[in-house]
DNA sequence: TGCTAATTGAGAATCATTATTATTTAATAC
DNA sequence: GTATTAAATAATAATGATTCTCAATTAGCA
């Protein structure tokens, strides 16, 4: 594990942005999370470093760290966003019950990717690999 | 191509729900249709067949062919939710400036499903596989 | 040809997210 | 350190896709 604050003030200041302790508090949360939390469980969280922080600034910022790349959004079915750290590319494993999202990643991916990125060619931005399985709480 | 009504039919008796018209022109129109509509754009399509038609019914149509999995439900990073009658397993390329969406398939792609669900193991329920690249109109 | 539960249509309600704006603050220059 | 200023934040209102409610309609069946 690595200071994440050295890599988000350098990027942040190569796009010139400013170093927030809002943009510094979510980034450091969400990188020592694997849950994918939402905006709202990032709120409920984040409020006990920053007690006066708002949702606006929430959304704001998790839409900031996505923009520059840090983080990645992902829009789930229960019409809610869903918030990942974990840039490399991987798989979520998703519950379709209760929308517990865990990441699995193996040879298998980073081989399928290199091989499809090159089959379909052109500037590709960006994946999203979702399986859908429920998780071990609500198989019982 | 064959005929959409059938498997439909077939498979809303089996869970003793009812034939309508609703469900057989949204259906049929999906099946004939490769550009992951939304639901506004199925409405306002599908009015020109029934015009009677409600917002409500579609989304509600829309749900329900999606449960009993004849359609998927994509929820797209603009905010809504975008209908697939590909039920195989594929990539949608989503143009992450217009959300113009097609579909890419290949035996890399059905190789590297049948490996990881393997290795994922368990009851899997689906899959999402998505890659962002500028269509051709938008890379202009 | 009726019966009945499921479905539909119309409109209201929901709720996650976005927009607005006055206030605050990070960054830069002096 | 202090002033300057554009960017960011906090509070709140607005938005909009989707869901809910319920009376009217209809598919499936006897
Ligand atoms: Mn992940
Ligand atoms: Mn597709
Ligand atoms: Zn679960
Ligand atoms: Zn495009």
């Amino acid at each position: 594990m690595h200071q994440p604050d050295e890599e988000l003030v350098s990027i942040l200041h190569k796009k010139g942005l400013k170093v927030t302790p809002q943009r510094l508090a979510i980034f450091r949360y969400l990188a020592n999370n694997e849950s994918h939390p939402s905006a709202e469980k990032v709120y409920s969280d984040i409020k006990g470093e920053l007690p006066t922080i708002s949702q606006g600034t929430v959304y704001k910022t998790l839409s900031t760290l996505a923009d520059i790349g840090v983080i990645t959004e992902l829009k789930i079915n229960n019409g809610q966003s869903r918030y990942d750290s974990n840039t490399s590319v991987h798989v979520n494993v998703i519950c379709p019950r209760c929308n517990n999202i865990t990441d699995y990643q193996s040879e298998t991916i980073i081989k399928f990717w290199k091989k499809l990125s090159k089959e379909i060619g052109g500037k590709i931005s960006g994946q999203r690999f979702d399986v859908y399985k429920e998780c071990s709480t609500c198989e019982k």
